[in-house]
DNA sequence: TATGAATGAGCCTTCATTCAT
DNA sequence: AATGAATGAAGGCTCATTCAT
């Protein structure tokens, strides 16, 4: 009779690793983010085989997050443009709460180490949303640059928003809205 | 008098340091590197200092060579339109054609190890390009936005629209356009 | 709970250290030290976070040895000279006794890399014996000399005799006493 | 007809070497030495084959100031305890005069790297100013201890002093004496 | 299960020496 | 003779992972 692996743990591992790859790369050692997670050296590989499925666990993680936001709330409108903008903004809203996590998936990202069904995973988690947007952009843009729209920019786009409001903070509501417009009437036939 | 430092050598090892970036990340090891460029472990070091100063170097080279891109070819028309479009397929071109450069870029940029004095070296290089485009979309853009425009989104798209090209590049013409219209689209007033 | 550090390993590796920086001078490897050690080249490091540490803990532990056999035994008689004799006899043993030690405590002198609080530490743990010394002295001696005689003379003349006895083995009871008598005629006042 | 070997380049690796050895230890890289003589790398290689040379021929240029000086000097009057002490004050002299030689000194001799001849050679030079102690202390000394005395207490004693000096400069006087009369009274029979 | 000592490959860098110029 | 680029073997240290406790 076992002691069950500590869900409490296996998150505060979690939130180290996030932390230090956010500062350090995935160059961040596993004893480093062992000792900030405050368990012992060999505990992380209780929970993570290996450090290529910790940091995949970490990009699932912070993916369903990220998903979780879009999917948790929806708009009161049924106006498309509003409909958009609502995710535009949930979008925005989750990487400013959450710099430390946006900086570990991009470092995540580029490292080369996320299994494609890791990836693959994100597109279902995203499906909904996804097609909330589509069903918004139905009419007014051009059937065949759709999934380039959604599932290219619409992303990519926001993600350079959030880089730009990281650094500038001020600009914040004006680089939302200057983002949006752009999508908005970029994507327009 | 001795024998002059080959900058056949010191390409050798930029190339090959590129080549392992772009594949392993910045984590390539200089050994690695060094036999990749077919020299000596030790020779690397009296090209480059340091590894800090070899990834330097390699930022500021690729930059370089897209920024010469961008300025050695100019459009012919004096169409705002054209203009734009003229930079942004020589961007584009760039990018397909020089794959590796673009995820040691990607590679480079989110490492943390550029250091600040080279990235603005590169806002130098852009400054002329980066005035063309401003004066193209003089008149039809909302001035207080260009900034964000030109500096944020342009090459933002351009990099989003190369790697999906990257995967898809079947569709490069779609997505070049596709791109292109997006961009020119949502700049609008 | 884990496997606790073996002072055996401690020890093992400190007496290599000890051996290898006598032959080959503080420029042993680390690597060399280990194997010497019989553990794996980073087990040295689990020990000793660093080079340093470890030559300076070598310094602390050969002085401490030393320091130790001068407070261990005490002089029976209450005779100044034989008193000062006994400690003079207890140093010349510790260094015939002990070669390597002797050896690698000057390399450490030497170095550069011993601190300050390392060389400290030995002050104090001497301190008995100085005392005892100090009372030795005390009426036959110029007192404003004292600190010279004992602080500085003492310890330099036992290396000096003990380094002529490793060269001269046979001569080891006439160069004790030549060198005691030097010292004793030589501090009257 | 080849270009003579330069007398002072010769001269600026062997002070460079001095500096940097004292300060470094005999760690200090040939490159290093030679960037301070102001010379090219490989050139100290034209001047001495081996950094073993190097150092051989260092030891023997110091040493040989040093036996310089004692020969230079005599003493004026032909008292035997003036004629030692006179011999003495020339060594603390040195000794203060060029407190980097001395260090040097110290690094090369517990380097292991000085061979044999070379330690020779300084019993060669130094015989002269043997001689004149041996028979200042002729008559007063245990003959069976001279060579004790002499080889082995003289100098070091007088190194010993050189370092109370240098660690405080301003008692320079006092320890001279107190070091002379320390030699002088504990070498009577 | 949790711990952290043990491991040895690998990392970046330095170095004495050689050799093309 | 003088120069300094070229070399590859170390050097000190870190790391992911294993395993005794």
């Amino acid at each position: 009779m076992a002691r069950p692996l500590s869900e409490e743990k296996r998150d505060a591992i979690l939130t180290a690793a996030a932390d230090l790859v956010a500062t350090l790369g995935i160059g961040a050692s596993t004893a480093k983010i062992a000792k900030a997670a405050g368990v012992a050296e060999g505990t992380l590989f209780t929970y993570f085989p290996t450090k290529d499925d910790l940091l995949n666990q970490l990009f699932l993680e912070i993916e369903s997050g990220l998903a979780e936001v879009m999917t948790a709330s929806h708009p009161t409108t049924s106006d498309p443009r509003e409909c958009v903008r609502h995710i535009w903004e949930r979008l925005i809203d989750w990487g400013v709460a959450n710099p430390t996590w946006r900086k570990t998936l991009r470092q995540l990202k580029v490292s080369g180490r996320i299994r494609p069904d890791s990836l693959r995973r994100f597109d279902i988690q995203f499906r909904e949303t996804r097609a909330r947007v589509e069903r918004s952009l139905a009419g007014r843009s051009d059937p065949a640059r759709m999934p380039f729209y959604i599932d290219t920019m619409l992303l990519g786009l926001a993600e350079i928003a959030m880089d730009a409001i990281a650094v500038n903070p001020g600009e914040r509501e004006r680089i939302t809205q200057a983002g949006f417009d752009l999508f908005w009437k970029g994507t327009a036939a």
